[in-house]
DNA sequence: ACCTCTAATTGATCCTAATCAAGATCATCA
DNA sequence: TGATGATCTTGATTAGGATCAATTAGAGGT
């Protein structure tokens, strides 16, 4: 699903931002098309009951602000100190249109970019919280730089359980289940080490809780 | 949202498929791009662990299977009978290269099939049974072929409960509760008449529950 | 090193929707 | 028309996460 279109940047100058600092807003117009180099990105939405929700984390490669709709419909903020390139709305169509003609391999950008998405509102509809919060795991491990089984994960608690649509009490005691299961450990803050990514993997595809 | 791409399909022969057929299948190679001229098609998918949710409900009007991706990422069963055109993936790709030299405006087909997709994810995640049932109605209001306010719901409560991953007893008990608020009517089965849009819209926002 | 603020953790209770079970209504077809 | 199966409805109970409340741990700054 992930899929490179690196080459339509090629020349472009490399762009920095750091941690919380907002890329684009969600309403506005679609000026630019992004693609992530380094570092973590959130899409967030404000629902109309007022709840943020975040939509979508971003990594290293991701394309991000994809214009098929004539504004973002998200915010993008930067997690960690980012690194990116980008590239214009009109430039961006322009090489579309050729790829289009040839193999549509950037029309294939736009679905990796929703494929995320997609994933959430599957997962948020029948599972749950246990399931959930391996699922996410399982779905950042290959996402993140790592050294074997061990990393640091750099989202906070409350953005997780934005993404998941559950609270952070609810997040916490997720991680604890795990844990207590040996699936995972977190010798240190924001440090995780999965011990076991068989189970974590059915964790995250069964309903059935964890005990 | 809705994008007017209809242009596209000119000469085109109409097809019919029949209640409950399959227009197409996930996973299979998207060869074929669908616009729905009559009847209501669901948009179904199969998660890991064998439950059967409902991504969307497509109308007259709507784009179903453009080829953001290899394969279709969610069956196509058509929920009454249907009238459509198709048009072949390389036909699509010329039209779309075309309208992004010039407008984009095909592009921004791909957003409106995805639209319903995303709000279902935004709405799962926090609201609760009453609301997405008054969020799923106003949905569809607008898309029905109605005189006035009264209509035929043509979507079992099976389906509406797949779709906003409810149990099928919520679903009917969240109708019920919407009834008992006078804000709709269901005068025979499946006929439905709404009584007080304004409010309905309101119990589609609020997470309180309407009394 | 200390202070401060934010994030993470843990416990107790409540509430909503799932689940289980049974009946009523509707649709289809012989 | 009557029989049969699917769909809808209603009730009782249960389970899982939200909520409320309080404490602990960590990060950033002076």
């Amino acid at each position: 699903m992930y899929v490179n279109c690196q080459d339509e940047f090629l020349g472009e100058v490399l762009l920095t931002a750091s941690a919380k600092q907002t890329m684009f807003w969600e309403g506005q117009d679609s000026a630019y098309i992004f693609q992530l180099r380094s570092g973590i990105v959130r899409g967030v939405t404000i629902s109309e009951d007022g709840e943020r929700q975040i939509l979508a984390f971003f990594f290293a490669g991701d394309h991000i602000g994809l214009p098929i709709t004539q504004s973002y419909r998200f915010s993008a903020e930067a997690v960690t100190d980012v690194t990116y390139v980008r590239q214009t709305r009109g430039h961006w169509n322009y090489a579309l249109a050729e790829s289009c003609l040839k193999d549509g391999s950037m029309l294939r950008c736009i679905g990796a970019e929703q494929d995320p998405i997609y994933r959430r509102g599957m997962l948020l509809g029948r599972q749950g919280a246990v399931t959930r919060m391996a699922a996410f795991l399982c779905s950042i491990i290959d996402r993140l730089p790592q050294d074997g089984v061990q990393f640091d994960l750099p989202i906070s608690q409350q953005d997780i359980a934005d993404y998941l649509a559950l609270t952070p009490e609810t997040v916490c005691r997720s991680l604890k289940r795990l844990k207590q299961s040996d699936i995972i450990a977190m010798p240190a803050h924001n440090r995780l080490v999965i011990h076991d990514r068989d189970a974590l993997e059915r964790a995250a595809q069964s309903r059935a809780t964890c005990s």
